[in-house]
DNA sequence: TGCCAGGGATTAG
DNA sequence: CTAATCCATGGC
């Protein structure tokens, strides 16, 4: 049978319930963990955060007053913490320009995305993590995980392997309704189903291993 | 024990 | 524009 990007959606929070992301209290911590989950396990974030929080540093204004070496040594856990630090304080730099989140609310979602573009060290990636889990605006995430899942799943655009990152979000926001709620708990899933199932290696075996595959029958 | 994790910048061809 | 390299800790 032929998969829409609608029925993956059903199969994935069906299999896996909902994600409730993004994992964080305020739309500010939100931001921080996109920059720090940077090819990161989240485990390693969550501690980094926690040491923010404990110090009292979980605020662009403290963050920017730190001395590289003591806020690098905060987020040792997280890997690359020399650049992660200045990722960091160059985002607080720019987010405190710009007058913070009652200022950055009103901007236009495309202007939104694209001013976080031109931050050191924001992505596309992390750029819509920001715009869809802190702004809630209805940006379709895609990361690797995505890209393997569909791209096995025979799903998302042509030539899946060389298609650029705003090819892959092109895709998923043209073929489904643009509902931050349903990106929001899409890419949740997209997520969780690569994290327990479709890994790099072996070859997506779950159809093999997991009785419960949200996707048994139909695994490439 | 080697591989991978909720990427991005820089450099080389 | 594509490919390789660097950044670095922690879990399994």
């Amino acid at each position: 049978m032929s998969l829409t990007l609608q029925n993956v959606y059903d199969r994935l929070l069906a299999e896996h319930g909902p994600q409730g992301w993004w994992p964080a209290e305020t739309p500010f911590e939100v931001m921080v963990g996109a920059i720090l989950t940077q090819n990161t396990a989240w485990t390693n974030v969550e501690r980094a955060i926690e040491a923010l929080k404990a110090r009292q540093w979980l605020s662009a204004e403290m963050l920017v007053q730190r001395e590289h070496a003591e806020l690098a040594e905060v987020l040792r856990p997280v890997g690359y913490f020399n650049v992660k630090t200045r990722r960091l304080q160059a985002f607080c730099h720019w987010y405190l320009e710009m007058g913070g989140y009652p200022v950055l609310e009103t901007w236009p979602t495309p202007a939104l995305r694209g001013a976080l573009l031109g931050v050191t060290g924001v992505g596309p990636e992390t750029a819509d993590d920001i715009v869809l889990y802190a702004f809630e605006r209805p940006v379709f995430v895609i990361d690797a995980y995505t890209r393997r899942l569909f791209g096995r799943l025979g799903l998302g655009p042509a030539d899946p392997d060389r298609a650029a990152y705003d090819t892959w979000r092109d895709y998923f926001e043209r073929h489904l309704p643009s509902d931050a709620g349903l990106f929001n708990e899409y890419h949740a899933l997209i997520v969780k189903q690569g994290k327990d199932i479709c890994r790099p290696k072996p070859y997506c075996s779950a159809c093999a291993l997991r009785a419960s595959c949200a996707f048994a029958g139909d695994c490439p």
